[in-house]
DNA sequence: GAGTGTGAAAACATTCACAGCT
DNA sequence: AGCTGTGAATGTTTTCACACTC
């Protein structure tokens, strides 16, 4: 029933850009071509094809994809139906946006929890949740069963946050501070430095039109 | 004088991420190793040495690279000694984060503007800058001659900021709002979709031991 | 006719393995 | 002996181009 086959990482990190491009076509449009759907995206039409085929064989050939069996199955190869369970820990302001951001909820992921060192910030109300200080981590982490761990602290907290969130059992961390985390094969580890996105940005400014790294 | 040659776009991603490691090794080390970086950066030693061999002969056989100029070298290279001037438009949680972080500074990148829609916040002070309307967008742009805008605003408004900022002269952009911009050639546009980041963790979430796309 | 799915080709990226320098 | 720089081998990703289906 399910599909084995390993979808490559270049087609995995493509699958949400998809998936944002569904969300932006006209509300009542039932059916998309390969080629409208590689223009939002801004890839190569064979590319989407190519990607898409590693799901099944989702569309029908001289007519497209249905919009809403696509939707579906990429959630679904992307495991958004399961609804993970993640906490944020560093309530400043970039957390603050993370636990305001809808996004999150959108794709099926549910911010249980807010955490900070800060007794200043412990108890606060953010985003309809109530800050707690680092010791009850564990206790959410087991009563929710918390799958993904986000880091917003600073960065001097940012490997301590990681290993406390390990050792509470969490297997998976989204990492904003701009530190290197020390990991471990059994934990998954993606990290978002916003000053790395910048200096990438920086290398294409002076020169002509050249192709941006996606 | 200066190397012509292009350098790959996986290079240039993986640039600032050995920017970092140096930062992150002993302050009075001198030199070091491809496999001391390559262990930090976790990638293959023969990676860290073609990326390098990219930038010039930097190197010396038997010993090593000196760090202070593969610093420079790799700061020249991405363009970071031109101090670059940007501007953050959205000042909400994400822009105050944005405009609080250290990295882009230490990184030579200079913010010389918050601007906000919302009279409420104009006039407001955030990490030292006086947060100004977007109909003083222009005048910034001009005078300090502002080379990328930061779009940190809610969804609905990133593609009229865009296009303003783009009809101010900036040809640089990074986004942060959820939302697929119209490109055109000339402008160079980069986003980061914060949930896409949990999207792609997702994926390896259930699994047993995977690589992760870095 | 329109648009998918996919072999085959081309382009790009990573890794091996070793000659060559210090 | 130690470590770089790089040809050659391998692996991955993208793109072409077309047989095939609706």
């Amino acid at each position: 029933m399910k599909e084995n086959k390993k979808i490559p990482p270049a087609t995995v990190k493509r699958l949400p850009l998809y998936l944002q491009c569904l969300d932006q076509l006209n509300k009542d449009a039932i059916g998309v071509s390969s080629k409208t759907l590689a223009d939002l995206a801004k890839v190569n039409d064979a590319q989407v094809r190519r990607d898409l085929s590693y799901l099944g064989t989702l569309g029908t050939r001289g007519v497209g994809y249905d919009i809403q069996t696509l939707r579906n199955q990429i959630q679904l190869e992307l495991g958004l139906v399961e609804g993970w369970s993640a906490v944020i820990v560093g309530v400043g302001n970039l957390g603050s946006a993370l636990a305001h951001y809808g996004g999150f909820r959108d794709k099926g992921f549910g911010i249980v929890g807010l955490f900070d060192s800060d007794n200043k910030k412990i108890n606060n109300q953010v985003a309809g949740l109530v800050v707690k200080p680092l010791s009850s981590l564990e206790e959410y982490c087991k009563k929710y069963n918390v799958a993904i761990g986000i880091i917003a602290t600073p960065s001097r907290f940012a490997q301590d946050v990681a290993d406390h969130l390990i050792s509470c059992g969490v297997r998976s961390i989204l990492n904003f501070a701009p530190v290197l985390l020390k990991n471990s094969p059994e934990v998954q580890i993606r990290s978002v430095d916003l000053s790395q996105e910048l200096q990438i940005l920086s290398y294409y400014l002076d020169r002509p039109v050249l192709k941006a790294v996606e």
